[in-house]
DNA sequence: AAATCCCATCGATAGTTGTCGATGCATAGC
DNA sequence: GCTATGCATCGACAACTATCGATGGGATTT
C-alpha cells in the first residue's frame, strides 16, 4: 500500500499522554480565556504596577465602557482568582490576588 | 462631602498611559484567544514535543473529535501565526513556526 | 479511468461572550 | 426619612465560536 510515501499509521506521533492532564488543561484555558480580552488585560496591568488599590468607578473612567460592563470583567477576573476584592463604604476595591500561583505569576510576567 | 472615606476622584489611579499600546493588547488578545481552547493547547503542546511534523490524520486519531473540527483548530493555530504547514502528497505536516517571537516562546514554556 | 485517500471549505446549529439600558440594593450625606 | 452615589444583577441583543455532516478538490493507487 506504500511506495514512495511513507506508510503512515494515524496517530503514531500522539501515542504518548496528552502533554496536559485533563484538570491542569481545564484551569489553564480558564486563565486564558480570562485574559483574552483586550480590556481585561489592561485591568490586569493596571492592577499589577498599582500601588493602591483600584475602584470600578477608576475603571469606568479609563475605560470607554458602561459601568455594568465593567463590572462584569471584574467579575470574571474574580471568577478565575486573579483579583480579589474588600468593600469600603460605597467603594470597591480591587487588588491582584495575593500570593498568586507560580505559573500564574509567570504568565502575567510575560503578558504585561 | 468626606469625612471617614478618602475624597476620591475617579480614574486617579489610571491617569497613566495604560500598561499595553493598542496594537500589542490586541496581539496579544489574539495570540491568547489562539490559546484559549483545550484542544488548541493540547496540539500546540504535541507540537513542541514533536520530533517529526505532525499530519491532520495524527490529531483525529488522537482527539474525539470530527476532522471538519481539527481542520478548524488548526486553521486557527496557523492564523495566529504558531504553527507553519507543509503539503506533501496527501498529507498535510504541521510544526511549531519557528522562530517564535521571544515573548511566544516565554508564554508557551509556562502553559505547556 | 475509477476508486481511494487526506484535507479544506461550506452551511447549519447550539452555546458562549461582550455590550448595553434598566433595575435594585446598600451606604453615605442632607 | 429622603436623596444621591457606587456597584451588582437582570434581560436583551448582536457577534463570535465550537461542532458537525456534506461536499469538493487534489494526489495516489489500482
Amino acid at each position: 500500500m506504500a511506495t514512495a510515501l511513507p506508510d503512515r499509521v494515524r496517530g503514531v506521533c500522539c501515542a504518548a499522554p496528552l502533554p496536559l492532564g485533563p484538570t491542569q488543561a481545564g484551569q489553564t484555558v480558564a486563565l486564558l480565556k480570562a485574559l483574552a480580552d483586550p480590556t481585561r488585560l489592561q485591568m490586569v496591568g493596571i492592577l499589577r504596577r498599582a500601588t493602591d488599590p483600584v475602584c470600578i468607578c477608576d475603571f469606568t473612567a479609563t475605560f470607554k465602557l458602561s459601568q455594568p460592563t465593567i463590572s462584569h470583567h471584574i467579575a470574571r477576573l474574580k471568577e478565575a482568582g486573579l483579583v480579589d476584592v474588600t468593600r469600603e463604604g460605597l467603594w470597591a476595591y480591587y487588588r491582584l490576588r495575593t500570593p498568586l500561583d507560580t505559573n500564574t505569576r509567570a504568565l502575567l510576567d510575560t503578558l504585561v
